[in-house]
RNA sequence: GCGCCCGUAGCUCAGUUGGAUAGAGCAGCGGAUUUCUAAUCCGCAGGCCGCAGGUUCGAGUCCUGCCGGGCGUGCCA
């Protein structure tokens, strides 16, 4: 590595200063301006006071006495405070730039996670309606941080979690068989915080007029294995209905759920979402894993019994309270469904778990932990990160959502009319954790100034250029040092500089958990190519040389944006239909 | 009240973990096309980085206190 390189090449100097590897980290950063070289390090700023000098003074001496091959660095300089600046020898970039080109290359040794195996556990909406907005920033977070993951060596694995136990789902069923009873005519009430969303309505109508073939019709949505325990009760709508009401109600409910499952996984496949494992909430109480986490937590001495109820000692884990996990009417919170969840998270052999949570539930990370440490998990197993709310702004103003209510827009009402590709572009230029307002008037209406067709758009005009080259009868070598030493344009080594950053991006989103690194970085690898491309025109007039330069620094660059937007989980067009 | 997140151009947001003259897209203004798609490029304008202190060679970034917005603070999920 050319950092190894450099560092060494500085510590050999420090040593004559008394400082010694040990005792300082020698930070090396890519200058925002192009002036100050290719890399730059602050280290005489830093060590000025401890070794009482001066830092430039510091800093003209370290440059004058360092050395390192002419043939990797060109020249040291020292600017500004104190900060020495090194420039690459092309040659070397060169070398750099057809290590990213090659397959056994830069991007294999990034590869350093071992395969050690990762869980990414992202969306788990409730199954009570289809998903709706919120889920879709999740979903582009989750899956490309999966593939990145992936990227940098590890077994990554997409997990979704159903809440299909519970009072929610409970009440999703009366809700369904309220509705159904209306359309009978019968007088029936409502459940108290019941779901009255249009769909529940519908849904109800087509039991009523389709009722077996309906039912059919979900079930056969749900027949590969990982759905099975997702199956239409017995009988049809109409027998359901004679049941008593607790019995009722779960028929109503099943197929409730069946139906909106169906929903909520052609939703995902439709976003470019592909989930390892969906598991269910229901396996772990048919499986007695919280009676089993109970039990584990029991001989941790972690629980005690109070006013009828069971509580777990999270107060000692920083929590701010002691919290339930068995009511006292006997029956467990969802806060213990949770923890036998990722304890068995933790059992089915990942050495690592990262959960993607909305905002609300933030207050809820200090109990998990706790949890965990009870249960003897080893601290930061369990890593949560925090989504933060996305405000969806219709006509200027807020939509309100409610799901109870039934007002929401629908997460396939955003891919039909933004389109997936936008949508996750658009939040993964943003950070997980800032605030956003999406403007679904300006996403609709303006969708040809969004930045990802920039990014589109290079792809495709390197792949328009690469055919008129081939129609011209000019054959593209593989990028070789012979041919892109004729590179000469300032625009053209701009463009070498940045992309031969590819795989510290993809490093430094992996690691940070930060994605919007790689929209960022792609938005740069576009603007430099069109710009190389509008001031060296008419690549193909020139002579054979510097046209092969160009046409392999084309491919190259294509490569980085194919590379950047199969990551983002968006498509590489070939060609775009020309606007107007 | 307490806890978490956020305050950066008119708008939406970046800012390489403390670096050099704070950036991009959109909106505004002015230019560039006998093409290998102008869905592009070049230029101009736009800023007390919420406010006030502190830490140090150096702060949009770190610490404290305010101000403003969002969320949480259930034997709900």
């Amino acid at each position: 590595m050319l950092e190894d390189l450099l560092r060494k090449g500085l510590l050999t100097v420090l040593e004559k200063y008394g400082v010694f590897e040990e005792d300082v980290q020698i930070e090396l950063e890519k200058p925002r301006d192009r002036s100050h070289g290719d890399l730059s390090t602050n280290l005489a700023l830093m060590l000025g006071k401890r070794l009482g000098r001066k830092p430039r003074e510091l800093a003209g001496e370290i440059a004058a006495d360092v050395s390192f091959p002419r043939d990797v660095i060109e020249s040291v300089e020292i600017a500004g405070p104190g900060f020495i600046n090194f420039r690459i020898a092309r040659q070397h970039q060169i070398d750099l730039l057809l290590d990213v080109w090659n397959p056994e290359g830069a991007l294999q040794d990034i590869r350093t996670a071992g395969h050690k195996r990762i869980n990414v556990e992202f969306i788990s909406a409730n199954p009570t309606g289809p998903l709706n907005v919120v889920s879709a920033r999740a979903g582009a977070f989750g899956m490309t941080m999966v593939r990145l993951l992936e990227a940098v060596g590890y077994d990554a694995h997409a997990e979704y979690y159903v809440n299909d136990a519970g009072r929610q789902v409970t009440l999703l069923g009366q809700s369904l068989r309220a509705h159904y009873l209306q359309l009978l005519g019968e007088e029936v009430v409502f459940p108290e915080e019941g779901y009255k969303g249009q769909y529940l309505e519908i849904m109800a109508a087509e039991l009523l007029h389709q009722d077996e073939a309906a039912i059919r019709a979900a079930s056969a949505a749900f027949n590969d294995e990982s759905f099975q325990r997702v199956a239409a009760p017995p009988g049809c709508a109409n027998d359901w209905r004679r049941l008593p009401d607790d019995e009722s109600a779960r028929c109503f409910s099943k197929y409730a759920l069946m139906k909106i499952l169906g929903w909520q996984r052609e939703t995902c496949r439709r976003f470019g979402l592909r989930f390892d494992t969906w598991y269910f909430e229901s396996e772990l109480h048919e499986t007695k894993r919280l009676d089993r986490a109970l039990e584990r937590l029991r001989k941790q001495d972690a629980v005690y019994e109070e006013d009828g109820a069971v509580w777990f000692k999270s107060s000692t884990h920083d929590d701010e309270k002691d919290r339930v996990l068995v009511r006292a009417d006997g029956r467990p919170t969802y806060f213990l469904a949770d923890i036998a969840y990722h304890y068995h998270k933790f059992q089915r052999g990942f050495e690592h778990a990262i959960d993607y949570w909305g905002p609300d539930h933030h207050g809820y990370i200090q109990r998990m932990q706790g949890a965990m440490a009870a249960l003897d998990i080893e601290p930061g197993w369990l890593e949560v990160q925090i989504l933060q709310h996305v405000n969806f702004l219709e006509g200027g103003q807020p939509i309100k959502m409610s799901k109870r209510a039934g007002s929401f827009v629908t997460m396939d009402a955003l891919i039909d009319e933004v389109g997936a590709d936008v949508t996750k572009y658009i939040f993964l230029t943003r950070k997980p954790n800032s605030h956003l307002d999406f403007d679904l008037d300006l996403a609709k209406d303006q969708t040809e100034k969004n930045p990802v067709l920039k990014v589109k758009y290079a792809h495709a005009r390197i792949c328009s250029l690469l055919n008129e080259a081939a129609s011209r009868g000019v054959i593209v070598g593989e990028p070789s040092p012979a041919m892109l030493a004729h590179l000469e344009h300032e625009a053209e080594w701009a463009l070498v500089g940045e992309l031969i950053r590819l795989p510290r991006i993809i490093v430094s989103a992996a690691w940070a958990r930060e994605p919007h690194r790689l929209t960022g970085y792609a938005d740069d690898i576009a603007a430099l190519y069109n710009e190389f491309y509008t001031k060296c025109r008419r690549i193909l007039d020139q002579p054979e040389e510097r046209r092969q330069s160009q046409l392999q620094l084309s491919l190259v660059t294509r490569r980085v944006i194919k590379v950047l937007l199969d990551l983002i989980g968006i498509d590489a067009p070939e060609k775009m239909e020309k606007r107007d």
